[in-house]
DNA sequence: ATCACTTGAGATAACGTTATCCCGGAGCTT
DNA sequence: AAGCTCCGGGATAACGTTATCTCAAGTGAT
């Protein structure tokens, strides 16, 4: 009796019933050895074994989780996957150290994008979600949230539903950089930021005009929150130069980056602190002072959140705040005489 | 009769019974129009849709999955997902052209991690792979190739095993930096990259060499392959400069930072060109020339040959080269006079 | 020697979908 | 008007697991 073998074309993948027949035992017994079941006679648990590594059986996960009815896998929506992005790094990290699987996936910062991507990930059934909030309204998932799934929002809260949420300390750490300024001599300091409908460009901003009120310092010009693109910081850099600045706080990386991309080798010419820290901010020159967020911390609090709210689904809505730092490297530390 | 409904506690999620239940109508007609099959009456259609939108209906893809035998999702471990990726990013918008998700996972530059991520892909059926491979041996892939698995490996080709790949055309790149240096007027050029056991750290220094011995320069110390390590790195700076060497080739990205951060402010005392862009190259002083690698494209290549070989898995295995691309910045057109 | 009791292993029913098959009725031809 | 096709829609069986239940055999006590 000769068993025709496909030679081309890949042979269907081994199934648990093929183990079990193979090995010569019931499906049920297959199963218990996967699983590690320690009612197996040792004398079965390697028949079978040998039959899974001659078979080259792999698990099907979709049908243990279906069984299951957990899919031990979070999902990660975040702005881009192309930059650098030490969050879902960090995310990543701490979801490996509950035994859960990240997938991650990028919204592009786009409000239908993340939509999209997070209904996606919600018919997976992932046991949680960590969102990095781009659009303005989140009912969307209401529904879901009423069905038990754990949603932590990530340095923004999201709107329109009640969920956990991990933010960074924005008015501390804009506090810190305007004293930094300040305890260098600094009076006439400009801001430079995101647009205040965006939640972090909100607050900066708020926490530079308190910090700017309660030093007794001008307001006039010297705030300037808005969408970012090159003609618009340009036109800001210039009014500041105009006011006498001879410092400037920015709000985000990709701000920082495009006033120092314009400012070119003017950079040193300008006392410069950025919110954010980035790859290489040590190397440029001058070295460039942050605030610095703390992203393990916060990849490990909201994966935290999530494991706690799957616990118990009761438990109160909570927004972590999480300390930033304040990393002097040259640019924050220009006296103004050194200006000009 | 009054219906007891929990108020706390996730309501259990509807499934597609529930619907037909809602509706009235059989299971089989719920599942036609989620899937707009259009043999269903508009009249009915319409009560399935209310009935979905009132239970919060969301079907559960690993149901789907599981029936359908495809998932509709290709998986990708990559070295990192801290810092920017730009391959990555390529490889997701070329997957979602193609209506596939993409599952992301990092294999932290790590071996076991990475045979690890990868048979987690695999126990999720993913329609495809793609990998930035790892380690020296990837037989461990052999039985999921037989079973039909399409592979593709990118930046370098994976061994023990026959997949198609996707890699820059490294000896080019290297050659066209070695030219544009040769060009500017240095005779002394050193390289200093990745390790010979790495295929790009072999492939980008017998480049190198074949460059040297063409041009007729010297070769004694000039050639540094070994491991990224800032020790090493100061000694060949160091020894670099002894022999008089006027301008560099850095291997990689990583390289060429730590060399940036090591030089400091002499960067602009020595002719630089480094393999691989990375943001904010363009903003360091001086900007640096760097052979760049078109992300892009190799993104979109992977993915190509992704689906080609899920069309017809009998297809010869390939090894598609991209072109890389010298960008004149700065650094690599500073002349050895001005070096010093 | 009989009986409860433990232990190992199989049969069978889910999990939430989709695909195959089949049936009842409407509209057409002759 | 009877027979035919055609078409919308329902029963039912997979997909590959795990959980529940059942049962046979081996163990010790009386």
């Amino acid at each position: 009796m000769v068993e025709v073998s496909e030679q081309r074309g890949p042979r269907k993948r081994a199934t648990m019933l093929d183990v079990a027949a193979a090995a010569g035992v019931g499906l049920r017994t297959v199963s218990r050895v996967v699983n590690a079941d320690p009612t197996v006679g040792s004398h079965l648990v390697s028949r079978v074994q040998a039959a899974i590594a001659d078979l080259d059986y792999v698990p099907d996960e979709r049908a243990q989780q279906l069984r299951r009815g957990r899919s031990g896998t979070i999902g990660a929506a975040v702005r881009n996957l192309a930059d650098a992005h030490p969050v879902l790094d960090a995310v990543d990290r701490a979801a490996r150290a509950e035994q859960l699987a990240l997938l991650a996936v990028s919204t592009d910062d786009d409000e239908d994008r993340e939509r999209e991507a997070v209904l996606a990930m919600c018919r997976r059934r992932v046991d949680g979600l960590v969102i990095e909030p781009i659009g303005l309204r989140h009912d969307y998932l209401a529904a879901e949230i009423d069905a038990g799934m754990p949603v932590v929002a990530v340095d923004r809260p999201a709107a329109g539903i009640a969920v956990d949420a991990v933010i960074s300390d924005n008015a501390s750490g804009i506090g810190m950089a305007y004293r930094q300024l300040a305890v260098h001599g600094h009076h006439r300091i400009g801001y430079l930021g995101d647009d205040e409908r965006i939640f972090t460009g909100r607050e900066r901003a708020a926490a530079f005009r308190a910090c700017v009120a309660a030093g007794g310092g001008p307001l006039d010009g010297m705030v300037h929150p808005g969408p970012l693109s090159a003609a618009r910081i340009t036109a800001v850099l210039d009014g500041l130069r105009r006011a006498g600045a001879t410092a400037l706080i920015t709000g985000n990386a990709e701000t920082t980056i495009e006033v120092l991309r314009q400012l070119g080798p003017d950079a040193g010419r300008l006392a410069m602190i950025g919110f954010d820290d980035f790859p290489l901010a040590d190397i440029l020159r001058p070295a460039l002072t942050v605030v610095a967020q703390d992203s393990r911390q916060i990849g490990a609090v909201a994966i935290d959140l999530l494991v706690k709210r799957t616990a118990d689904p009761a438990r109160p809505v909570q927004t972590v705040t999480v300390p930033t730092e304040l990393i002097p490297r040259g640019s924050g530390e220009i006296r103004p005489e050194e200006v000009g």
